[in-house]
DNA sequence: TTCCATTTGTCTGATATCGAACAGTTTTTT
DNA sequence: AAAAAACTGTTCGATATCAGACAAATGGAA
């Protein structure tokens, strides 16, 4: 059973349940807290900061600082968006799941981004689901009718987050590329890359078991995986928790598999990344 | 050598020139001739049909109908966009290419769609490029420059053009999604009908070593999987071409990695594929 | 017609990854 | 503290696909 808390920020009220691996969606909702508003200048959402202070004052009424925990569901498959988040940290995940339930994710966005950037591109639903894969702190969570409204009276606000969105769709690109030619090896240090691009520090708390999912293969070949990338001394491997100790060592394994939509974000909307 | 003849349309001036495989390009431009402008209301491109009487007119002064022929380049990799292409049929691919000389495909498009979309996301250049896979009869040309004026001018051109990049979107995503899981068996019966669909008739003009590169797989391994889908009646294979003689059947082996872009278009923008 | 580039048919062994299993470890729940 | 659940380490045979080769068939060019 999934629970639809998507639908209305709720406080305090959903404990948070747990989920077994093998079931068809595993993901559950969890609980979402208020929290106080701070100014948004101050976001480390990076688009909430790189937009305009007249564009930031057109969203400001409608916006609420909310606290995204794991396993949560920001946008539901085949449902329509009521809620957008900014995410002020964390990393969110875009998933297909086909009819035989294999879930695959097409894209992922942390503090960069965010949630149903389709909204914008005309579409009030979409087949995939996203949930929040590492918490996030906290997020600023806005209306889609609000934000829909506020693009259409500001023009900059638009192209802005379109630019996103073209950056967006340059990961995805990236990811039909590095599915089809690219070893786990290769895939796994992208992925990881991309994650550490988005989190404080350099620890990444995640199962095998996602991981595999994430890049479309066996829970049994990323164990074996990490260890080959922590022979090469470029991560640290523990239960639950992923860490980054070289960095150089995991980009030269991803190749140019990395970094061309991370290039994209920087040349066109504001730096990004480590 | 690869001639930039995109940059300018050039009547019956660049004789055809052949191509190797094995060598790192081998789309080689062809020449582009000029047609006599018909009333764009009869243009066969289905964003052009579905726009509004008003936006046909306002796009009209810039409009050029040209001839679109095979391994024609309309979008250079890393390179600024000049002219965008409306296709009036033929198919266009959009390919990625790695360090090491692999291309893949990320996208196509016909008459369902245009060249360049992301030039309305902000992005004056890609790194990937766009190449006319199988002839456009015709095609509508104008100035990136001039299309950009016009979106700024009509929010309702943007917002469908919009609408078609979300759908494109989702063909991407789908792609990963494809090469993550499906057989080549799946990917190539997915790809036989995504390009039935923007196609008069059954007949698909390609040779094994494209359609492998299309769905990511080996050139020997199409050869073989064309005989599986011949074995099934779906198809009938000879040389440079395949005839779609079973789409229902290919639906069947395509399965549901098949379908949902094409749903989406025909929800939110137009009637579209067979 | 003859020639030659292109395309297709068909092999081969090599190999990365799958898919599934099970034991051992750690964490959470009761 | 005991029990259950979740996660990790490891194995192993099966298999789809790779990667490369070469001959045969086809079609356009000379």
């Amino acid at each position: 059973m999934v629970l639809a808390s998507w639908r209305v920020n709720i406080i305090d009220i959903a404990p948070r349940t747990g989920y077994r691996s093998g079931e068809a969606n595993i993901f559950h909702f969890t609980q979402v807290k208020w929290k106080r508003i701070l100014p948004l200048s101050n976001s480390s959402n990076l688009l909430i900061q790189t937009m305009s202070a007249e564009n930031r004052t057109l969203l400001l009424p409608d916006i609420k600082r909310v606290e995204l925990e794991r396993r949560m569901i920001l946008v539901e498959a085949n449902a329509p968006v009521t809620t957008i988040y900014f995410p002020e940290g964390g990393i969110a995940s875009i998933v297909a799941t086909s009819q035989n339930g294999e879930q695959t994710e097409v894209g992922i966005f942390g503090r960069e981004g965010f949630s149903a950037a389709s909204l914008l591109l005309g579409s009030e639903q979409m087949p995939h689901q996203t949930f929040m894969q590492i918490d996030a702190p906290t997020a600023l969570s806005i209306g889609a009718r609000q934000l829909h409204r506020a693009t259409q009276k500001s023009r900059t606000l638009l192209d802005l987050l379109l630019r996103y969105i073209n950056t967006f769709m340059l990961q995805t690109a990236c990811s039909v590329v590095s599915n089809a030619h690219n070893s786990i090896e290769t895939r796994l240090a992208r992925w990881l890359l991309m994650c550490h691009d988005r989190t404080d520090g350099d620890d990444i708390h995640l199962t095998h078991e996602f991981m595999a999912m994430m890049i479309a293969a066996q829970r049994s070949g990323v164990t074996l995986t990490l260890h080959i990338l922590e022979g090469y001394g470029a991560i640290k491997a523990s239960r639950g928790k992923v860490t980054i100790t070289d960095r150089l060592r995991l980009e030269k394994t991803a190749g140019d598999s990395y970094g061309e939509p991370e290039n994209m974000y920087r040349q066109t909307i504001a730096p990004f990344g480590k």
